[in-house]
DNA sequence: ATAAAGCTAGTAACCACTTACTATCAAAAT
DNA sequence: ATTTTGATAGTAAGTGGTTACTAGCTTTAT
């Protein structure tokens, strides 16, 4: 029996992510949720106590394996731009292979929920600025290395460029994707960042 | 009487982008419009023909604004990459006197009303990347100059980060200016697009 | 046996839009 | 000059449909 049997939160939270990647513009209803999991709406409310904390599910899952993701990326030992290059690499390609969570980062499918819902986006593209923030930071102390501009000048570029990549993904419907051409973008992004 | 007495219409329209600026999570209702225009629901509807067509009203000003004043950029005999500055800047400097326009850009104001809307905004930033793109093309037919990735990508970064910028700015609360520290990035942006 | 997970059948609140009617004012007809 | 007509802009009071969430009962698995 290898079969992996998962939850039926966890298959709540897939199924929600499958519907942000289909209806784009249309609510998305606790009705309509229930029916495609297959189950009744109450018995959504068996797994989740509203239906702001199954939103927040999908939230806790991208933040659980972005910074999971970029402390592993801190620990080595690379050149700053390069690490910087990984962790917004991770965050494109984390929206391009779930299309549907980028509805939640671009706010589109929070509309009329939970405030609560868009701080944590918020937090969640403010701690990765922070990051990278602090990485060009560390270049300088440690390898002695400056940004042409200053660091949170600097990382708030990279920042706005990635989310703007996610947000192009989302309006095109899913079919211009964040990574394509982002390898030549990230060199023109980059050949300036670090002073001569 | 140099008192301009603007028409209901407008009113209408001018309310309706005041409140997309104040309330930013919670969908605007056409009784909420009503109320705080100070008519009766029913009023509305004898001015737009639904909710949808005052949506539509304010994209029809956000497009009318930004191509006439890129008509007239083109029309200069700048520099191309002087051309793309301002026809950026003047996107930023657009949404950060007018918030509310941000939340349609955004597509944030946007769900759960008619496809019709966000297919206008998709529209408005392909025309916007596609006359950057354009720009770029041009320069080098005309000064020889040529762009050190191909014309789309650089047009395309270059849209991204002004998409970043503005999502920024209405994720903050409207607290992070889209133009601040704009001239440093444009710098670190710009420098790498033309060969050397 | 009991606790977890499911179901049917609600309910109150909300929302875009409509109906049926009124007041105001200007042009046209007598 | 007065009356008739018609257009414009407004209102109060709905309508029909949707939505997040719940109460109460039943099934299933341990």
């Amino acid at each position: 029996m290898t079969e992996a049997k998962i939850s039926r939160r966890e298959q709540i939270l897939q199924t929600l992510m499958q519907m942000l990647q289909e209806q784009s513009l249309s609510r998305i209803t606790t009705a309509a949720l229930a029916r495609e999991v297959g189950v009744s709406e109450a018995a959504l409310y068996r797994h989740f106590a509203s239906k702001a904390k199954i939103f927040e599910g999908l939230i806790d899952f991208i933040e659980d394996t972005l910074f999971a993701r970029t402390k592993l990326i801190q620990q080595q030992e690379l050149p700053a731009l390069a690490q910087c290059q990984q962790m917004l690499t991770l965050l494109l390609t984390l929206v391009e292979r779930n299309p549907g969570l980028c509805r939640l980062l671009t706010g589109e499918a929070l509309l009329g929920e939970k405030e609560r819902l868009g701080n944590r986006i918020n937090q969640l593209f403010d701690k990765l600025e922070t990051q990278l923030k602090q990485t060009l930071r560390d270049a300088e102390l440690k390898a002695g290395q400056r940004t042409s501009d200053t660091p949170s000048t600097c990382a708030n570029l990279l920042m706005a460029a990635a989310e703007g990549r996610i947000r192009q993904f989302s309006r095109s419907g899913f079919r211009h994707k964040p990574t394509h051409a982002w390898e030549d973008q990230w060199q023109l992004l980059s050949a300036q960042i670090m002073r001569p």
